[in-house]
Order: structure tokens, then sequence, then C-alpha cells
DNA sequence: ACTTCGATCTCGTAC
DNA sequence: GTACGAGGTCGAAGT
């Protein structure tokens, strides 16, 4: 990784054009080639960036560029679409590079996919007796998270969101709308199944005869372990 | 700005938990507070950070931590949820301090509102014949980005996404909803424009009788006039 | 202050 | 490879 504090005005095009004015900057330029430029500010999104793959070409500047004081112009070029970011060097404050080898990554826990993967596991939960039929369930306008029979076999669909809101349950209501016109498994209800369910998504399930459940995270993956189960 | 190499260990809990295994990482910390961990790949995104407002806490490790080779913990606290991240430093590699001034701030060019306006300009991409009525013409529930008439003199309501997806024909559907209760304008009619439509959006368009329309920006900038571009 | 929505979204994952 | 949805989304514009 190559660290080079500097001066500098940069200018991207591709899907759009963006500009930025000359100031100090860091530059940082990956093992991959990718480069990213922050300020001293912001969040974790860079002000400008090229993602992989892509080439850096350091060249001289022009004649009008130099005298505006430009003296590096780095152009760093995507591989596989013309995004093209073109980085106008004035001053060089610092520049440093260091191996820093490869990153063992991210484990993550606790997000969407791991609730409907236990939820899929533990259809239980909605009731005694009920039956998965599939997770993902195909349709038109995308896939159901779970389909299932309840204990008196009627077909129930599920969403699932780590945080349901309310485009969760419009989301619901169009799955609904369709698995309905269908005579072979109509009538079928639904359940909005969430860690959270906002006030608002609510009422509006409520409203349109979905139940609502909120789920506890940790308690259902406390199922999955026999060693903390009560009995 | 404040750069640090380090070898070191990483964990986040707050709205999910996280964890990076030992080994070699940048460590940036802004000027607001806010802290970054880069590897030496991916793209802009960050391994693991904290946003602002947020405060860094540098501590000794305790008995446990140091024997096995931490020889400082980082607790950057969020000042107004409860998210934590811990950085366990084994080995520190380079620390060097910048000060990069404050930032112009980015200039960007071909967004939305861009299409919009030039769609504006040239509603005779939908058709021969068709007239602006307003765009951003006021409803109950926000603006109808644009409200035009065909060739036959019929109220078209048309929706303009860089890329469409469903909760573009969503907000379509409830704009034609309501424009249809006036007598006034009533038969309404939909048409939904985007750089890209994604599969799903055009069949629930389709479905519900909306008009589907692929822009080219590129062409539509080039028959738009010079003057009116920002540059 | 709060909400809504776009984004060079990025990133994972299923098909 | 492509397509789709989630995100510790971030950030800006409008209310």
């Amino acid at each position: 990784m190559r660290l080079v504090i500097a001066r500098c005005q940069v200018d991207y095009a591709g899907r759009l054009t963006a500009h930025l004015p000359l100031a100090i900057r860091l530059i940082m330029v990956k093992a991959d080639g990718s480069v990213l430029v922050h300020s001293d500010g912001g969040s974790y999104k860079p002000l400008n960036w090229m993602s992989p793959p892509c080439s850096l070409n350091v060249a001289d500047p022009d004649d009008d560029a130099r005298e505006d004081g430009v003296t590096s112009v780095w152009t760093v070029q995507n591989s596989k679409t013309d995004d093209r970011l073109v980085i106008s060097i004035h001053d060089v404050i610092e520049d440093a590079t260091h191996d820093l080898g490869d990153d063992p990554g991210l484990v993550k826990d606790g997000v969407e996919a791991h609730l409907q993967r236990l939820l899929a596991e533990n259809v239980e939960t909605f009731g005694v007796g009920w039956r998965l039929v599939r997770r993902e369930y195909p349709t038109a306008i995308g896939p159901v998270d779970l389909l299932c029979r309840d204990e008196t076999g009627v077909t129930v669909a599920v969403e699932i969101k780590r945080r349901g809101e309310i485009d969760g349950v419009e989301q619901l209501t169009r799955y609904l709308d369709l698995l309905n016109r269908d005579p072979q498994l109509s009538p079928v209800r639904g359940v909005f199944a969430a860690q959270e369910i906002k006030p608002q998504a609510r009422t509006l399930a409520v409203d349109r005869g979905i139940t609502c459940l909120t789920v506890d995270y940790d308690a259902l993956r406390g199922v999955d372990d026999p060693s903390t189960r009560l009995f």
C-alpha cells in the first residue's frame, strides 16, 4: 500500500463527471491498483476513487498545466469500463509504501441472511405444526423469503427483515397479491417477521391482515446450539 | 489526519458484530475523530470503521491480552449510539500525522436531477408531438417528475430514475392512482423512464399498464444546448 | 431536527 | 457471469 499526502486536484469521468478543487489530501494506492482520495473528514467514503481492475499511469504535465503549478499527472484507468480518474499533483508532502500482506477478511454475525436461515430451520417458531415449503420461493417479482404451510395446511408467505419498516410490508403485500392469483396456493396469508418492527410498519401490516412477529435473534441462535437448550 | 500502519485485531459491536483477525492494516484517524481500518485490497470501503461523532480512548491491555502480544488497546466509541470499535494493537510499524486543512468538496454532474432536466427540455424523446405540462407537478403525496400530454392530448405522468427498480414503479403507481381521481386530468397514463430498467421493475410496470422507456443519457446530452450544460 | 431518496452506491449470494 | 437485495449504508435536499 502506497500512501501519498499531496496538494492535488482530481477529476473523474465515467458514470458521471466529478471535480475536486486544489487541496491537500491523502491518496491511497492499494496493492490491487485501486486508488482512494480521502480528505480529513466525512465518513468512510473517499471523496473520489477508482475501483479495481485498474492501472495507474504517471506522466509529466503539459505546458499549460505546468504553468498552473502541476508537477505530475496521475491517470487511473479502469480496465473494464472507460471510467477514468485524473489526479493533478502540485506538491508531494509525503510518499510512503508499506507491505501489508494478505488480509484474512471480516467475519460478520447478525445479518438478515442468518435470521432467514435460522427461521427456515426452526419454522415451529411461527407455530406448532408449521412446515417449510421452501426458502426463497420464486415469483415473477422476486423470491418470497419463506413459503410455509400452517398447522391447518393454509399457505403462508413470510417476509423476513432485520429491521421491519414500511417497505417490507409493501414488499410482502405485492407477493400476497401475486400468490393469491394462483388457485393452487390461494388463499395465502402473510407473516412479517423481524428483530424489530417499527410502529408504522406494524400498523400497516395489521391493517392488511398481515401477522407481525418480532424475533429474538439470540434466543433463536440458542435453539440451534444443543448445549444451551433448556430440555 | 493520523495514519498508523500496525499489526492489529479489530472487533466491532453495534448494529451487528464483526471481527477482524490479526493482520497488518492501515488505521486512519480523521480530524473529526472518525476511524477507518483499511486492508491492501478490496475497494473503497474500509474493513471496519467508526463514523463521527465518536471518541478514541487509548488504554493498556489487560494481562490476558498482554500475554497474547497486545501492546495497546484503542477503543472508539460512538457518542450517539452504543456502537463500539476495539482495536487491539500488537505492533506499530508507522505512525504519522499530517495537517490537511479543510476540503473545498466535490462537484458532480450527470446524476438523476440532470437526467430530469434533459428530458424536460426534450419531451419529444417520448414521442413526436408530446408537450410538457410542467416539471415537478405537485400532488398531495409529492411532486410528479414530469407531467406531459402525448400526441393525442392524453395526460401522461413520467417518473424518471437513473436505475429503474421496483420502488420507482410503486411511486409512479401512487401518483397515477391519485391523478386519475381528478376528472380534469383523467385518464392519465404512466411512463417509467430510466437509463437502465431492472427486469422485475419492468415486469411490474407492464403488469400495471405502465410504459417503460430506457434513456441514453449521453445521446440526450448530445442533443442538449451546450450553453445550458453545467460544464 | 427529521425524513426521504439518490448513489461512480458496495457487497454478498443465488441462479 | 449476471441479477437481485441488504447495508453499521452515506449524504443531500426538502419539510
